[in-house]
DNA sequence: ACCGCACCCTGAGCGC
DNA sequence: TGCGCTCAGGGTGCGG
């Protein structure tokens, strides 16, 4: 699923693949809660503007055009965007994958889930967002528009300093789990990460955030920064859907340590990991390791 | 103000 | 083989 990292790495590698070219033709799918702004008048608005940016703050996209405006973008949970050509089973549903030869290529070709392609003056590669569950969400913005889902954000967590953290937290009773993962509070963190920063923070998920000491902050800022930074640099966690754009398989899941690993022995003392829930969200811990 | 919870959606996995 | 059920989860919005 799509938290900062796997964001922060596609709009990586979608960034020059996008800026600087001009927009030709805009071509969508039905209407659905998928498009905040309707496919017709995306059409109309995109056709023939030119790319000048595209920036990251939390989870969301978000691509400059040369009139002002601003194309919003998010993931969601299953949201996948990449460039034509990319090549992954991933990419295909499950009967495609199952109808494919041994040695063959696995080939994207848009399908019921490709809500979104863009064409350029200057050919190919399109740019393509498929979203199976639908949880994306596509915007433009005007010129000077604001957006509620953007105002309400917090400092991106890789730019957050602990005393944030800790301001943002003080005096509120919701687990610290919950409040990682509230994006007001900080931008970026889901489930995945909010789980292995608390775990190498050694805190309880269900801590009262508003428990934490000030130096449990800087342990826990740093901790979520580092894993958000090292998940970057291996491409990101590909444990459901996820892609990086060129249709490659992240790293990042081989280096979780509680994540999804209910059961199994926690690498520091053996103990059985657990799994909770926790604001109608699974949480993986250390009983022994997180107190 | 704060928090819990239902809801949006679809495919995978499982029991029968 | 196939049906029906449950689960997963980011973000929004409502009700307590």
């Amino acid at each position: 699923m799509p938290e900062l990292p796997e964001v922060e790495v596609t709009r990586r590698s979608i960034e020059p693949k996008l800026v600087g070219r001009v927009i030709a033709a805009v071509h969508t799918g039905k209407p659905s809660y998928f498009f905040l702004t309707p496919p017709r008048e995306l059409q109309k608005r995109l056709t023939g503007r030119k790319v000048t940016g595209l920036n990251r703050h939390g989870k969301y996209l978000l691509a400059k055009l040369d009139d002002g405006s601003r194309l919003l973008l998010h993931l969601g949970m299953t949201g996948q965007l990449f460039t034509q050509g990319a090549s992954s089973v991933r990419l295909l549903s499950a009967t495609a994958r199952a109808s494919l030869k041994p040695q063959e290529q696995p080939q994207f070709t848009p399908d019921k889930h490709t809500h979104l392609r863009l064409t350029f003056a200057d050919g190919p590669p399109d740019v393509i967002f498929r979203d199976v569950r639908k949880f994306g969400k596509v915007k433009l913005l005007d010129k000077n528009e604001s957006d509620a889902r953007l105002d309400k954000l917090g400092p991106d967590a890789l730019e957050a300093t602990a005393d944030q953290l800790f301001r943002a937290i003080t005096g509120r009773e919701i687990a610290i789990k919950s409040a990682l993962m509230d994006q007001g509070v900080l931008a970026g963190a889901g489930n995945i990460y909010a789980d292995e920063a608390l775990f190498l923070a050694g805190i309880q998920p269900k801590k009262p955030a508003g428990r934490l000491k000030k130096a449990q902050c800087e342990a826990l800022l740093k901790a979520l920064q580092g894993v958000l930074r090292r998940s970057i640099e291996t491409g990101g966690s590909s444990i459901s859907d996820y892609v990086t754009p060129d249709g490659s398989d992240g790293g990042y899941q081989d280096e979780r340590r509680v994540y999804a690993r209910t059961g199994a022995p926690c690498y520091a003392c053996g103990t059985a990991i657990k799994r909770v829930v926790i604001g109608q969200r699974s949480a993986h811990y250390c009983p022994q390791c997180q107190k």
